[in-house]
DNA sequence: CTTGACCTTCCCCTGTACTGGAAGGTCCAA
DNA sequence: TTGGACCTTCCAGTACAGGGGAAGGTCAAG
């Protein structure tokens, strides 16, 4: 299949899956004899594993890596509960510092809501900052 | 006082101070006799206005609304009050779907900790994602 | 035979907040 | 006068995941 074909059938754009290709995720596919690319239909499935990667927040290079073992012909198990262990702290780190920075901001925002405003004082642009 | 001094006396760079005022959050200082940049003490202040605004996730173009009211000889609160109402509701936006997202991954952490490892499909890549 | 839809490679652009470095000018002390 | 520390402008690059568009080749239908 061509490479309009594939993006329509994988939900992606020609241009990512030329980007997916250059970055090492997707295998060069045939060409045909004018130079087209021509996939096999198992691509599709490799996108859609990309997709639920990418859904999972995973970064294009760690897919790569999990897509490298795979295709180097081992289970990339171990390797996958890594990254999905690095993600998880990863994702408990944003969250903390989120409700960290939400704590900061309601407060400035109820001082803000509060405060006279009529008190500003020129030297230090916002009072409420 | 030349850009060297003011970034030591401000916790940050002369080359962000150039940005800065590239991107209109300083407004240009003298110049010497010789091309040097010569800073009032006051922009001290403003620096720090800009740090402390950074702190509470605003954007340098944010901060740049806020310094354009100001400097427009108004009391920039209202403006201030509606950034940090914003800033609030992404806030929450962006904690709820990493929450979401935590969920999610927590999901394939565990199937991939309990499922067992020899069933791997080589169609779907990795069985967990 | 020509039109239009598709394909190729190539390079630049997006947003954020800067940092690094090159090439050259200035200032002050020894 | 020379050296080093400072300053100037401008260009390029960082990470991320592609998007936009140019210039040109290809294929099937009318």
């Amino acid at each position: 299949m061509r490479i309009g074909e594939l993006a329509e059938a994988s939900g992606t754009s020609t241009k990512a899956l030329r980007f997916y290709e250059d970055a090492g995720l997707l295998p060069p596919p045939e060409r045909t004899r004018s130079g087209y690319r021509d996939y096999s239909p198992e691509v599709i499935s490799r996108l859609d594993f990309i997709r639920r990667s990418q859904s999972a927040g995973l970064t294009l290079a760690q897919i790569r890596e999990i897509l490298e073992i795979r295709d180097g012909g081992q289970a990339p198990c171990a390797h996958v509960q890594q990254l999905l262990s690095d993600r998880l702290a990863d994702l408990d780190r944003q969250i903390a510092e989120l409700q960290a920075l939400r704590a900061t901001v309601a407060q400035l925002k109820a001082d803000a809501t509060t405060v006279d405003p009529t008190r500003c004082d020129a030297q230090s642009v916002c009072r409420y900052l």
